[in-house]
DNA sequence: CGTATAATTGAACAATTGTTCAACTATTCT
DNA sequence: AGAATAGTTGAACAATTGTTCAATTATACG
């Protein structure tokens, strides 16, 4: 009796070796989830802009920030949300002010980082 | 004859001078579009899989890849044409078999930054 | 107290995103 | 040539995103 032919595509392996090997390297599923956000929190125009602020002045309120930009308080506001969820800028409130920073050192260089690749074109 | 109080928000500004010189240092449009860009294209979890898979194993095809992270070669496919786009990634065809890399070590680096990051929580 | 300013927030909206599916090209092998 | 495999691509879809607008909270000041 002829067998069909298999209706499901199979996957194949190339190089069984690397792939176990890096398999069994791999981390969680909520590694590879966070690291995506830290790298999204960075990934918009708005939030270039206020990163690349606050590594040109350590402190910054919200509407200075929104003034530099030449956006609404109400964006910076929600942008600087996102950056806060993610640990990239702390902040300072001072009577009605808020001075936002970015959180660390380890900021700077993630975002020189990115700064180089894009001048290297 | 009594003012009406204005209808539109008025912008005012904290520190004129902090102000000013960030202003005068922000860089063109396109630059942190690019730089946005840059971060986006790292910015998916399929996709920083993509790249550790590629930081523990130099070159990786893309049927491999698929099987490394557990999808499509169709899903990895157009994830690497993000990547491609960015110049995170390169390639290499042999055959019918299309090997990638990290473009250079300064995605090694600014990948690393972002898994550092990650580490400290 | 009443007004002005700073900042945050939620809803709404268009725009963008990632995967799936199917179709397609290209290469290898018999 | 025909079949199998590797990879790419376009359309479609749900899901997510960023801004605007209006409402709200909180602080400062006359």
């Amino acid at each position: 009796m002829k067998r069909k032919k298999s209706a499901l595509a199979v996957q194949h392996c190339v190089e069984k070796g690397k792939v176990n090997s890096v398999k069994g390297k791999m981390k969680a599923e909520q590694f590879f989830h966070d690291l995506a956000e830290t790298f999204k929190a960075m990934s918009d125009p708005t939030r270039t802009k206020i990163i690349y602020a606050l590594c040109q002045e350590k402190e910054l309120c919200v509407c200075d920030l929104a003034l530099i930009i030449g956006t609404t308080n109400s964006a910076i506001s929600h942008q600087l949300r996102i950056l806060r969820n993610m640990k990239l800028v702390k902040y300072n409130k001072v009577g009605k002010l808020t001075f936002y920073s970015l959180d660390d050192i380890h900021i700077n260089n993630l975002f020189a980082e990115g700064f180089r690749h894009v001048e290297d074109l």
